[in-house]
RNA sequence: GCCGGAUUAGCUCAGAGGUAGAGCAACCGCCUUGUAAGCGGUAGGUCGGGGGUUCAAUUCCCUCAUCCGGCACCA
């Protein structure tokens, strides 16, 4: 006997072995009908998978969150299955679900044209409208080695040839095309739907390594019916009109060019926005009880070569020489820093030192990074290392944590991805020293209330470090605020302290950022506020706008005023209809207008009007003046 | 760096082997205007750089650069 025991709780027994196709026939025509696999105890399997256990079960249909990962993969295969009927010298490689999708990596010496992917997706559609029955079997590893390699699909011997040995092999056959494939999958191609769409093609490469050659990827979206997938192209239409890239433009904040790829001109209303930050996050700092620093961008090799980036990091800075020495434009602030507190002695009473600068650094980073704001070759890095006592971490760390939140949340972000990296392989100290890096990382999360997922094996080779990631419009993530423990530069650049106990010691430094860098930070803010920025950032406050031409000075007056009380103001004094006006600067994302016309002049009153609103609200200058010096008032 | 695509007016984009086009912006007039586009006119381009094919190339071919989408990279 089996007992299948269904999500509502009841239970259904069978003399033996059943299907989930059994199953859901058993219990309606319509559900028979929308099944598209079978959960077994909580792992997604085949629905022609005969179930010869008790256990839990549960029939998945299109409408469950769980099967959009069965649509997307099948969805890889019936693409695949097109690209071959289409184009039948091509290899297929490997193809998964991925958020929002998937994709399909292909071998093929011609490349595909834009054109194909119309194609492709034709073909696409005619294979679900024959609804091809998919049927799963289990192969003995030589023969399906020698089958795969037998029709000149090299890389999918490869794959079987690298499984472990306890690893089953499985092909799918759907119509006259079969694929390699741990499954799960759909019952048959036409239960796929028609709600996809080929994205984009790129190249990948195999196996994720640069040494090995390039396949041609494609990517597709996937959803359980139309209207999501309309819903999805929506969005990503609304994130593109978001794209820092764009607004930058737009909104003259600022520009690169060619001859200084990677490095940002950085328009007047950009550097506005760059040197509020700035002066939010200097008081954050000071508060918190950092020092300032400031330290030189170009540095002789032989400092770089006691830190070790000689070594590690050379082919990403930029070098230059002077009388035979060799320089090197810093790529980062820490080992002038170690400079700064060798200078005399430290005693334990002088830690935690705290210091912190707002460093210009330049990485050589690799032409095809480069984005936008997000990753440049010369940036700045609201840096800070914090120089401790091992038993000092746990505390710095919390407040760190404490500290970076509150800037978040000045900034507008709440929902902030954490990753904590823990020891790679290839790594300097101790196992001993790891694990009590590693314990005072996790304990200051756990005492901050951070969760936080595993990066395994991804810390720096002198450390554990958490990083703080933030997603852009795009639905890209950036690394943007990082602590990282280092036990290893202090001892390469002899910082030590002496200790209560007469001796001496070596401090951890904490490397530590909250924005990241500030090109990647306000590139992340445009995005978030769509241009929007909070009064406090907004490059331009105010514009006071006229109605008739007689209002003109005391437009004039209007603005000196505002001015005066510390606002950015501007006058639109143009010979325009003010509806006219109100458009474009509403389209400049400009948070207030004050109109004036005879009235306003007469009793000495604006009309303000709000970013967003259609209404306005009359006050006399003097209150307007007012309430708005306060709500200029940045957080901090 | 690798694969693919793109590069035409300030911006967004159309176009064809034979004198280069639109919308918006700009400029000049008219209008003096009441909360998301008043009306008319003018000007604006080495069609990314270099080379080749051709009577003729911005268009076809090669090459370089940059940008875009991915991949790899991000100590």
């Amino acid at each position: 006997m089996v007992a299948l025991t269904l999500p509502d709780g009841s239970v259904r027994q069978y003399e033996g072995a059943v299907s989930g196709e059994k199953l859901a026939a058993d219990i309606g025509p319509g559900l028979a009908k929308a099944a598209l696999a079978i959960k077994i105890d909580g792992v997604m399997r085949d629905l022609a998978l005969p179930i010869e256990a008790d256990a839990k079960v549960a029939i998945v249909t299109r409408k469950d969150a769980d099967a959009l990962e069965l649509l997307r993969h099948d969805a890889a295969h019936v693409m695949a299955e097109a690209v071959q009927e289409l184009f039948p010298k091509t290899q297929v490689t490997i193809g998964p679900a991925i958020e929002n999708g998937y994709y399909y990596d292909f071998a093929r010496s011609e490349p595909f044209t834009p054109d194909d992917l119309v194609q492709i997706e034709n073909k696409m559609r005619e294979i679900v409208d024959r609804d091809e029955k998919i049927f799963r079997e289990v192969w003995p590893r030589d023969q399906a080695i020698k089958y795969f390699k037998g029709i000149g699909e090299d890389y999918k011997a490869e794959i079987i040839e690298d499984l472990p040995g306890s690893e089953q092999i499985t092909v799918y056959t759907q119509g006259k095309w079969l694929d390699l494939c741990r499954g799960p999958h759909l019952p048959s191609t036409g239960k796929l739907g028609k709600a996809f769409k080929l994205m984009k093609l790129a190249g990948a490469y195999w196996r994720g390594d640069s040494k090995n050659e390039m396949l041609q990827r494609i990517y597709g979206t996937c959803w359980a019916d139309e209207k999501q997938l309309k819903d999805y192209l929506i969005m990503l239409e609304e994130a593109e009109k978001r794209d820092h890239r764009r607004l930058g433009k737009e909104m003259d904040l600022f520009h690169l060019q060619e001859e200084a790829q990677g490095a940002v001109f950085w328009h007047p209303k950009g550097w506005t926005v760059y040197r509020m930050l700035r002066a939010y996050m200097r008081r954050r700092l000071d508060s918190a009880g950092y020092v300032e620093v400031n330290t030189p961008m170009l540095v002789d090799s032989v400092l770089w070569q006691k830190s070790g980036h000689w070594d590690k990091f050379r082919q990403n800075m930029f070098v230059s020489e002077s009388e035979e020495r060799p320089l090197a434009i810093k790529p980062m602030n820490c080992p002038c820093h170690v400079q700064i507190y060798n200078q005399g002695i430290k005693s334990y009473r002088d830690l935690p030192l705290r210091m912190a600068e707002f460093g210009a650094c330049h990485r050589n980073e690799p032409s095809g990074a480069l984005h936008g704001l997000m990753r440049v070759r010369a940036f700045v890095q609201d840096d800070a290392h914090i120089f401790c006592a091992e038993d000092q971490v746990k505390a710095e760390t919390k407040a760190f944590i404490e500290l970076l939140r509150r800037v978040y949340g000045d900034l507008g972000f709440t929902d902030v991805k954490v990753k904590f990296s823990d020891r790679p392989p290839v790594r300097a100290g101790s196992d001993e020293t790891w694990d009590k890096a590693e314990a005072a990382l996790k304990d200051a999360t756990a005492a901050a209330g951070l969760e936080w997922e595993l990066n395994p094996g991804e810390g720096a080779f002198y450390g554990p470090k958490l990083e703080f990631v933030l997603r852009d419009a795009i639905g890209r993530d950036w690394q943007c605020g990082t602590l990282q423990a280092d036990f290893v530069l202090p001892e390469r650049l002899d910082a030590e302290y002496v200790g209560e106990d007469g001796a001496k010691h070596r401090p951890v430094m904490l490397h530590r950022a909250i924005l990241g860098s500030f090109e990647r930070f306000i590139g992340i803010l445009i995005e978030n506020y769509a241009g929007k920025f909070p009064l406090w950032m907004a490059p331009l406050q105010v514009v006071v706008a006229t109605i008739t031409s007689d209002a003109n000075s005391y437009a004039e007056d209007v603005a000196r005023t505002l001015t005066a009380a510390g606002l950015r103001v501007e006058t639109d004094l143009r010979n325009e209809k003010i509806n006219y006006k109100v458009r474009e600067h509403s389209l400049a994302k400009v948070p207030v207008m004050a109109v004036v016309g005879m009235k306003e002049a007469e009793n000495r009153s604006v009309a303000l009007r709000r970013l967003g609103g259609n209404t306005q609200e009359i006050l006399a200058l003097a209150e307007a003046t007012d309430r708005l010096r306060a709500e200029c008032a940045p957080p901090g």
